[in-house]
DNA sequence: AATGTTTTCAACCGCACAGGA
DNA sequence: ATCCTGTGCGGTTGAAAACAT
């Protein structure tokens, strides 16, 4: 059910993603967080868009993500979310530990909504009422008519706010963003059954000339960006534009600056303008920076 | 068993917004 | 005040899987 792989005009892939950069990508953020999604997919040693990589990382690799059908008590609370917030998919999975808007919006659609069009295709058979709307007219007439049919509907304030991530790691050039339990527990499980064991720097996916950021592009990135020129292509999500990059490009998101904050249920290293170092602390093993 | 149809859901796309320069 | 960039959101797509004939 997804995508085969392609290769876009950018030299990016697109579709189904293998085993293969499911790790690498995890392995990444795990480890640093994603300080910036444009940037990361390169220092990853993904060939895909940052968009892709959110997306990925949001809605299947990301520790806690529940995968499996929908419980009724699950889908009862969306029914009643959904009554109360409409199409705000986020503010719904919000409320539902483990469940991405992505898979609620499917459930939505495929599930509830289509269930409740046949039901209210046979009730209009019993009353007597035909209906001459077009089939997609109708699902969204449906959407609008089960919407106002429970609005009344109160619900007690869900407690249920989805746990955030722990930026995990033992490097000591990243601030450990640490969050209270439960997150530990199922960050702990969800670690124990991965294949790397991501807290041991020998295991790590080392730096590779053909998927990483190498050394000769990285004095191309800071050469140019001391003279204030863009090197970067695509700095869309898409990649198909050609923007030039803004700030930060050089700030360490692993410095002693570094502050955290919280997007969407999980951690987030802000970096900081900090001249002297790459984004990625394994290129400032490799040289001096100050010899540049 | 072969073929056609429907269902499912991962991934894509474009837009909007916040925040920094 | 304006522009630019990064990010997140919601709608849509499309191919595999499941089901029906």
């Amino acid at each position: 059910m997804v995508r085969p792989p392609s290769v876009d005009s950018n030299g990016m892939k697109k579709g189904a993603w293998s085993e293969e950069e499911d790790n690498k990508l995890r392995a990444y953020i795990q480890r640093y967080g994603h300080w910036n999604w444009r940037l990361l997919p390169k220092y990853a040693g993904v060939s895909r868009c940052g968009k892709s990589c959110r997306l990925r990382w949001v809605n299947y690799l990301r520790p806690g993500v529940k995968r499996g059908n929908f419980s009724k008590q699950e889908e009862d609370l969306i029914v009643q979310l959904h009554a109360q917030l409409g199409n705000k998919w986020s503010a719904i999975a919000a409320k539902l530990p483990g469940r991405t808007d992505n898979e609620i919006k499917n459930f939505w659609h495929t599930r509830i909504e289509k269930r409740r069009y046949k039901q209210n295709q046979e009730s209009k058979k019993i009353t007597g009422h035909t209906n001459e709307a077009s089939s997609s007219k109708d699902h969204q007439m449906l959407e609008k008519e089960t919407h106002s049919e429970i609005e009344t509907t109160q619900i007690e304030s869900a407690s249920l706010d989805r746990p955030t991530l722990s930026v995990v790691t033992n490097n000591p050039l990243v601030l450990p963003v640490t969050e209270p339990n439960p997150v530990d527990s199922w960050l702990d499980s969800f670690l124990a059954d991965t294949p790397y064991n991501y807290q041991n720097d020998d295991i790590f996916p080392p730096l590779s000339e053909d998927n990483n950021f190498l050394y000769s592009e990285a004095l191309q990135y800071r050469e140019l960006s001391n003279s204030g020129s863009s090197y970067l292509s695509g700095s869309d999500w898409t990649g198909d534009d050609n923007q030039s990059p803004q700030g930060n490009l050089w700030g360490n998101p692993f410095g002693s600056n570094t502050s955290s904050s919280h997007q969407s249920g999980s951690s987030y290293i802000q970096p900081q303008d900090q001249v002297g170092a790459s984004c990625d602390p394994f290129i400032d093993q490799y040289f001096d920076w100050n010899e540049l």
